[in-house]
DNA sequence: CGCTCATAGCTGTATGATACAACTGAATTA
DNA sequence: TAATTCAGTTGTATCATACAGCTATGAGCG
C-alpha cells in the first residue's frame, strides 16, 4: 500500500472495515442475544419469514433467488419451518413442479416476536443517539443494501 | 403489532431490517465476489490479521476476547493460518502457557490485497455515491458498531 | 515449599448454514 | 413425441463456530 490514497480511497476503506467489522459483531450480537428470541428462530427462518411476509407467498426457487441462496439451502430451511409449522406448502397451481410456501399465523407471530425484540435491542443500542442520526443510518444502510443487491443480483 | 408504533421505533425496525439484510448480502458478496482473493483468506483469517496489525501481536486468548470468539474457534483458525505461513507463533516470555501470536509478512501482504480487493469493491458498488454520503456512512457504521461492541463486552 | 485454584491453549465432538452435484419428475420446445 | 430445461429434493462436503474436557503452567496461601 503505498502511501498515495486519496481521501476517497480513505473512505473506501473505512466503509470495507466499518462493514466487515459489522458482519463479526452481528454475529456475535445474534449469539449473544440469543437468550429468548433468537434460538427459537434461526437467521435464516427469520429472513425467509420476512421476505414472505412483505413480498407475499411464492416457490422455493424464488426465494433463493431473492435471499441469493442456494435452492438446496431453501429447501432445508423450509423444510424445517415447516416442520415447526411456521410456513405452509401448497401445490402451485401454475406450475406442477412448483410448490407455494406461504406464512402460517404462527410463523408470523414468531417473526413479530423477534423483530420486536431485535428492534427493542436496537433501541438500547443506539440510546444515546439523536432520531437524526438513526434516521440516516437506517436511509444509508438502506442505500447501500441497494447497491450491493444491484451489484449481486444482475449476475 | 399493534399500529401505535412511534416515528422512532419505525425507525428503529428499519435499522433491524437493513442490519439483517446487511448481513445476508455481505454474505453472499463474499461468495460471490470470492473468484480469487477471498477464497485464499477467508473471512475470520482476514479479521484477525487486521486486528494484529492494528493492535500489535497477542496470544490467543486476548484475540477471541476481542473478537468475540471461543478460544478453540481462534486455536484452530491460527493454526490453519500458521500452516498457510500468514502468522508465527512465538512462546510468551512472560507467560509460559501463552503464545503470541503475531502477522508474517506474507500474512499482511494477503491482508492487504484482500482489503485492497473489497475497497475496490467498494468503489464500485457505490460508484455513484457522493463523497458526503460515504463519509456519513463510514461515520455512522463505526459508531453503530462501537455502540454495538460496548453492548457486547462488558458482560 | 506443596497444595489448590485459575488460566492458556488444545482436542474431541456437535451443530448450523451453506454449496455443489446428482437425481426425479414436470413443463416447454423443437 | 423426443429432447431440453426447470423446480425441488437428497446426498455429501465444507466451514465457522461453540461447549466440554484435557494438559500444563502460573499464582496465592498455608
Amino acid at each position: 500500500m503505498s502511501d498515495d490514497a486519496t481521501a476517497e480511497e480513505i473512505t473506501l476503506g473505512r466503509i470495507e472495515t466499518e462493514v466487515a467489522l459489522l458482519m463479526r459483531l452481528g454475529e456475535a450480537t445474534r449469539r449473544a442475544t440469543g437468550t429468548a428470541e433468537h434460538r427459537v428462530l434461526d437467521r435464516a427462518a427469520y429472513v425467509i419469514l420476512r421476505h414472505l411476509d412483505k413480498a407475499g407467498p411464492q416457490n422455493v426457487s424464488a426465494l433463493a433467488a431473492r435471499l441469493n441462496l442456494d435452492g438446496s439451502t431453501v429447501t432445508r430451511q423450509v423444510s424445517a419451518m415447516h416442520r415447526d409449522g411456521l410456513i405452509a406448502r401448497t401445490p402451485d397451481p401454475a406450475d406442477g413442479r412448483g410448490t407455494v410456501i406461504s406464512p402460517t399465523p404462527a410463523g408470523l407471530q414468531r417473526m413479530a416476536a423477534v423483530q420486536a425484540a431485535r428492534t427493542r435491542l436496537y433501541g438500547d443500542i443506539l440510546a444515546n443517539w439523536s432520531p437524526d442520526d438513526r434516521g440516516t443510518l437506517a436511509d444509508l444502510l438502506h442505500r447501500l443494501n441497494e447497491a450491493l443487491d444491484a451489484r449481486n443480483r444482475p449476475r
